[in-house]
DNA sequence: CCTACATGTAACGTATCGGTTACATATGGT
DNA sequence: ACCATATGTAACCGATACGTTACATGTAGG
């Protein structure tokens, strides 16, 4: 996966109503630009934006039957961040390692260095 | 995890550098903010600033030690989502979907329930 | 004390984001 | 043909993001 497509696929996860749109669409596949706008207060313009965005990210595609675009949820770049952290971050959460207790052992250590040169 | 922390976090790995920084500190802990200017090209204050950003996403703390403030990458966050999307989208990956392939079987199933109404 | 160094803050310019209103296009149904 | 509906585009606006330069603070160490 490119730099860039990660910052798209972040910047995409970045929103509460994206992230809701996705919801949406996951439970709804094949739902119309309408039927997601229903679900928000704010413009039809704002929500197609939102999927413009989501659609960039590659987190939905779209099919355009007559008329009406079918939205579908895509879970495929999720699944590579998902791919990469279980791997490279595995270590890291491997205890259940909460922030307050890292950051003490840490520290501990460091001055324990000092101690010692 | 409120949707506000969960803007921050994706917010905060929406950014090639961001997530560079992310790297070095996890493979350097308590290293100071100027170790880790060295390996960009950009000014310190930029790299100070994504620091700070970090640092609201909580994918960071510090402590500060004399005149220079030690760097902890800290994964709670990360596994947070991590745990949420291991529930929540584990069915979409069960099956290791292809983006092609879903999009193609629920189309056919849309067609199908057309056919016959 | 005084100098060098590590860090932090302020002010500013440009670009992108997130939303709006107004207008345009295209398809379905009667 | 006509009209309602579903979607898309354009222009605009305020807020935020990201970077810069200049200046400020605070600590280490001879």
């Amino acid at each position: 996966m490119v730099s860039d497509d990660m910052d798209a696929l972040f910047q995409a996860l970045a929103h509460a109503d994206r992230r809701r749109i996705l919801d949406l669409v996951k439970s709804m596949p094949g739902c119309s630009v309408n039927d997601v706008t229903k679900y928000f207060q704010t413009s039809r313009i704002a929500v197609l934006k939102h999927l413009q965005v989501l659609e960039r990210a590659r987190l939905l595609v779209t099919r355009k039957e007559g008329r009406v675009r079918e939205l579908y949820f895509n879970a495929a770049p999720i699944q590579l961040v998902y791919d990469r952290w279980t791997t490279e971050f595995s270590s890291f959460w491997a205890g259940t390692v909460t922030e307050l207790k890292y950051v003490t052992e840490a520290l501990e250590a460091k001055k324990k260095q000092k101690a010692e040169p």
